[in-house]
DNA sequence: TTATAAAACTTTAAGCTTGAAATAATTAGC
DNA sequence: GCTAATTATTTCAAGCTTAAAGTTTTATAA
């Protein structure tokens, strides 16, 4: 999915640019889990169930987190547990539906993120340090337009 | 790393290109990897491999296959390992370097590579349908400049 | 009611991923 | 030649990831 089209169709420009998209995303999220691991010794998995929850003071449920990161169910389990035991976030039963459970960022879990975070918008910045602001937002509305032509027909 | 940003400072635009970029690479991913799997019961990482070893009809050494691939050495171990066991390529210990091996296609994953990469294309052309043959161009470009700017220097 | 379906999660198995440690082979310095 | 450093790769432990199957709870509806 990092190499290059092997054809010369019609369909080479879109190739090229998936591929191009892959290897951009691919690398600054190296660079990103390496100094979050090196500086924080956490994960970005981690980061971003903190960051979804840190937008969501009253909570999420494991559903709301999972359908947000765009990762699978099973998968938001077992990084919350690690949280959870790491006393980031706690997980609490509802009175209502008992099927669910609201997950929220401790205050220890809200500090340490907010720390985080923003050193983490500094390595972006730093790291997109080569594209202009208008640029930046050139490119923005470019992905937002592309991504809304066929995401969430299935 | 796919939630939005959590300040308005300088460093918003880019933030926000960052996140923008993650989503629509790994929606697009997901995509690409449950078709993968559903057609042709295969992963994205043994694909990446293909396509990188197509690439190179004289072989790729273990090295070449985990810098190329963006991945560790360790991974590429094995993801080989198992595309090895599946009669899709083989390594070669080389006559000079015996720390080194050669890592090749056979016929079988040859002929199995070029009819997934096909319909691979195809894919790809559907989902970024959204975007114009001109945008691609664009796009591309700057994903490649931006590149440039700080890759590699470690 | 009372089955039956649906929803929210968790568990499981298999595979992917990394960083660090271990092996083995080559190269460099003396 | 001989030791030390380097290079190429594998192994390992821990964690991430998915799809599928299982559990518990809630909603539907005859």
């Amino acid at each position: 999915m990092v190499a290059g089209p092997t054809s010369t169709g019609p369909g080479k420009e879109r190739l090229r640019l998936w591929i191009r998209l892959l290897r951009a995303s691919r690398t600054i999220e190296a660079e990103l889990r390496e100094r979050l691991k090196k500086e924080f010794d956490t994960t970005l998995p981690r980061f971003d169930v903190m960051a979804a929850l840190y937008r969501s003071p009253e909570g999420m449920l494991m559903s709301d987190l999972s359908r947000f990161l765009l990762v699978s169910n099973g998968n938001v389990t077992g990084i919350v547990d690690r949280l959870v035991s790491e006393g980031l976030v706690t997980r609490s039963r509802r009175n209502g539906d008992r099927r669910t459970s609201m997950v929220r960022l401790t205050e220890e879990g809200t500090k340490s993120f907010a720390t985080i975070a923003a050193v983490h918008e500094g390595w972006v910045g730093e790291l997109l340090a080569g594209v202009s602001e208008e640029e930046a937002r050139r490119l923005t509305g470019m992905l937002k337009s592309f991504r809304s032509n066929w995401e969430g027909r299935e």
